[in-house]
DNA sequence: GTCAAATACATTAGATTCTTATGTAACTTT
DNA sequence: AAAGTTACATAAGAATCTAATGTATTTGAC
């Protein structure tokens, strides 16, 4: 079973700079695969939401490319630049606050009324 | 400190049947100071949000509505119903699946390239 | 050796879901 | 009396995803 897709909006930037972040370069193909293969399925990443989140970061100078030849195939890796590893730090302690914040708001059971 | 908003995507209406299971009826403005309060201001719903997410969780048959006055002033309370209890133990134990699994990823070190 | 599946890039139309702005109206506090 | 709060609501626009589609190469199975 994979979540209701629309769990994963708001995350995905941050999940991409995180595998940046441990693996120094990875093509998109790649990014796709790892997520799939480390939630055992769950997440699965589309290409259509990937590849405009990619060429965003690189937009946005938290990314850099270069492209490697694998026979005639061209592949396209990404790595982190200085300002995307400070993003990334920013962005993954904020979602690890945020989901702090809503395990505490799930797990209510007082009524203050 | 309040999250960057693309976080509370998603999110919102797991929130809004969350409060109503514990809190029996709830009307919308009172969800919107509670989530506030309850976040210590981390999580402010906007009005904009929230209404249309009431409308389409009636709409879908998840709550129910009744109106009451306060001096001449209009005050609708949501409750859940059947299906929207259903619905929300569902929906609270996908979200912290889906934490689980987001906490996993971006605690990744290992490299496996 | 050929055909399907996998690898690898990418774009686009459409859906969803939020923000920001706006509107209305009553009640409360200063 | 004015400003702030309570309480509902909608609408335009932005952001971000899915699903579909496209191209092309490479690998594996039969």
């Amino acid at each position: 079973m994979n979540y209701s897709t629309e769990l994963l909006k708001g995350t995905l930037k941050t999940i991409v700079l995180k595998l940046l972040a441990d693996n120094k370069k990875m093509y998109g193909y790649e990014i796709t695969q790892r997520v799939k293969e480390l939630t055992l399925n769950k997440i699965q990443i589309t290409e259509g939401a990937l590849y405009p989140t990619l060429h965003s970061l690189e937009a946005d100078g938290f990314v850099t490319t270069e492209t490697e030849f694998i026979g005639k195939r061209v592949r396209k890796y990404y790595s982190l630049s200085p300002t995307g590893k400070t993003k990334t730090k920013e962005k993954v302690s904020e979602l690890a606050n945020f989901m702090e914040t809503m395990k505490f708001l799930l797990d209510i059971k007082t009524k203050t009324t």
